[in-house]
RNA sequence: GCGCCCGUAGUUCAGCUGGAUAGAAUGUCAGAUUCCGAUUCUGAAGGUCGCAGGUUCGACUCCUGUCGGGCGUACCA
């Protein structure tokens, strides 16, 4: 694509010498670039109007329009350069990530817990984080750290050895493990000598004891089972399981660091690392009294692991907003060891989530698990398929495609910032900005492009001019920088509001103008068509969607 | 108490490092298909951008204060 910011600000630095690259900015109501004169009035002692008017006046930049209007110097690209640029730049060939290496930790499932709704907003931003990365050429590590470490896991193993049986678990799998890790929480607030039980199964974990290993294993393997029946759904890769455990016996060497800068310290018999200069962070508590090591101490011996194995230009972490402190804090340890890739850490957070308003409690057995959501999903789509487009021959994968696709998309639409409220209308919801709208004007430019043929053959870029096809065509100019932005951002959000807004174009475009008009016309628009088709398909991939050539 | 985040149409949200008339979607109402897929498109109505100051030629955007909500705040993760 043609730099124009770049080309505008050289020939209107001739003019106004004072100007910076970043006074010429994207405009959408007037013109595509302007320069606002407001700045300069006081340097040139003019007026705005009258120095936009006289540099207008003396500026002639080729293919582009110069205009002076209410002290702005405005800048419009010819149309044709614009369709020229789109048809001429292949989709994905942008790489401006390529040699970079990003670390990306998202999804973390917990050993034993079922995938729930409060699961989604990780492994689905995570998701597409990790494709968007790699889509501008960066080498991403989806990297999911097992919750599979603590004391938790002895109680399960005293709850299965209670209540539980081989036989029900294999039958139940994760159902039992929910059901066991609930009525433990339950009854052992009022059986004081439960934990005490817990917490030596915990310690035979640790200390390798085979019949308590051989069972967590199984619980792990029963877990990862289903995530990974979730994760195929939910088109998600990962290439590191490793958990907290691996991690356990690499905290010694993270505290000899410690050590050796002098930062561990010993108070209340806990090991610990002061933080508080300047601002005042609680202290960040490496081990505790009884010797056990803690959640930041592991996850400093990860983030060395990880540096170590991958060498990564960045290590993003896609947890949720409340740990905020907590990465703070580990950040912080990193940047008094002196490590100068402190700076590459990054806390993607997003905001809580809650159900119909309700927040959600595995331990007391209160959730919504994220395949009774993403089945409620496929069978609306099902049964519109059924009623709009009964012929369809592969509908179960149609409506898989499209009632997960609604779900994903409906979690990555808006900003990861702020607090989401599950609501199941809003994520079955198939009009408008959703999902299914992208997936459906896919679908209708496959089906337009199948009955005129593939040869789309010579065109006139200046037939794409007209209002309705030149706003798709400035959508698709300016795609990959939306998605560099995206990466930037850690904001897949980017990516989901412009696919929306390129089939807004294309559908008004679509009803303005006959694509089948025949001519070299038609070839214009049958280019824009495949154009179009083929960055929703590209993009939809990004955010993890399928792209049903049919729906 | 202290710290971080959020507050924009009835509702859910955009609004890029401050720039021109604050935009969508949804819901409501009124329309569009003998013709490329109506899960679509067109139009109407709907706003004191929580509130009050400040900085600026210009503030939804930056600063201060304030109110409301969420989260966190040493041996859970």
């Amino acid at each position: 694509m043609t730099d124009y910011k770049t080309i505008i600000y050289e020939a209107a630095s001739k003019v106004l010498p004072t100007i910076e690259r970043d006074d010429v900015t994207a405009s959408d109501a007037f013109c595509d670039y302007c320069v606002p004169c407001f700045k300069l009035a006081k340097v040139l002692r003019k007026a705005p109007a009258a120095i936009a008017a006289e540099a207008a006046e003396k500026l002639k930049i080729d293919g582009i329009e110069v205009a002076a209007l209410n002290g702005y110097l405005n800048f419009t690209i010819a149309r044709e350069s614009v369709v020229k640029d789109v048809f001429t730049s292949p989709l994905g060939s942008y790489k401006p990530l390529a040699g970079k290496t990003v670390c990306i930790d998202y999804s973390s499932v917990n050993i034993a817990k079922p995938f729930h709704i409060g699961h989604l907003m990780t492994t689905v931003i995570g998701g597409a984080l990790y494709k968007i990365y790699r889509a501008l050429g960066a080498n991403a590590v989806g990297i999911n750290h097992l919750g599979d470490f603590g004391t938790q896991f002895g109680g399960l193993i005293s709850a299965f050895r209670r209540w539980g049986n081989e036989k029900a678990l294999e039958e139940r799998g994760l159902d039992e493990l929910l059901e066991l890790y609930v009525r433990y929480n339950k009854e052992a607030e009022n059986d004081t000598a439960l934990a005490g039980e817990a917490r030596e199964w915990s310690n035979k974990i640790e200390q390798g004891d085979a019949y308590a290993v051989g069972l967590f294993e199984k619980f792990k393997s029963i877990t990862l089972e289903q995530a990974k029946a979730v994760y195929d759904r939910l088109n998600i890769e990962f290439d590191s399981y490793l958990g907290e455990s691996f991690y356990v016996d690499k905290v010694a060497a993270a505290e000899d660091k410690l050590r050796a800068k002098n930062l561990l310290k010993i108070s209340d018999g806990a090991e610990i690392v002061e933080l508080s200069d300047g601002d005042d962070m609680p202290p960040a508590l490496i081990r505790r009294s009884d010797g056990a090591s803690l959640y930041i101490a592991r996850d400093l011996a990860a983030a060395y692991y990880r540096r170590e194995t991958y060498g990564f230009d960045k290590c993003m972490y896609v947890v949720a907003s409340h740990q905020a402190l907590h990465f703070k804090q580990l950040f912080k340890v990193l940047e008094l060891l002196g490590e100068p890739w402190a700076k590459d850490m990054v806390h993607v957070s997003y905001g809580m989530v809650s159900v119909e308003g309700m927040a959600l409690s595995t331990r007391h057995g209160n959730v919504l698990f994220l395949s009774d959501v993403l089945n409620a999903a496929v069978e609306k789509a099902l049964a519109i398929i059924e009623e709009r487009n009964p012929e369809l021959s592969d509908k179960a994968a149609v409506a898989e495609s499209v009632g997960v696709g609604a779900v994903v998309f409906d979690a990555l639409y808006d900003g990861r910032v702020k607090d989401k409220n599950f609501s199941l209308a809003d994520a079955l919801n198939f009009d408008g900005e959703t999902g299914p709208y992208v997936q459906y004007t896919y679908a209708r430019c496959k089906s337009v492009l199948a009955k005129a043929g593939d040869a789309a053959g010579e065109f006139d870029y200046s037939s794409l001019t007209d209002d309705a096809a030149y706003d798709a065509v400035k959508l698709l100019s300016d795609f990959d920088e939306a998605v560099y932005n995206a990466a930037v951002k850690y904001e897949p959000s980017i990516v989901s509001r412009r696919l929306v807004k390129i089939c807004q174009a294309f559908n008004r475009f679509y009803n303005a103008d006959r694509i089948m008009c025949g001519g070299k016309t038609q070839n214009a628009r049958l280019a824009l068509t495949a154009r179009v088709a083929e960055t929703l398909k590209y993009g939809l991939g990004l955010v993890l969607l399928d792209a049903p050539e049919r729906m």
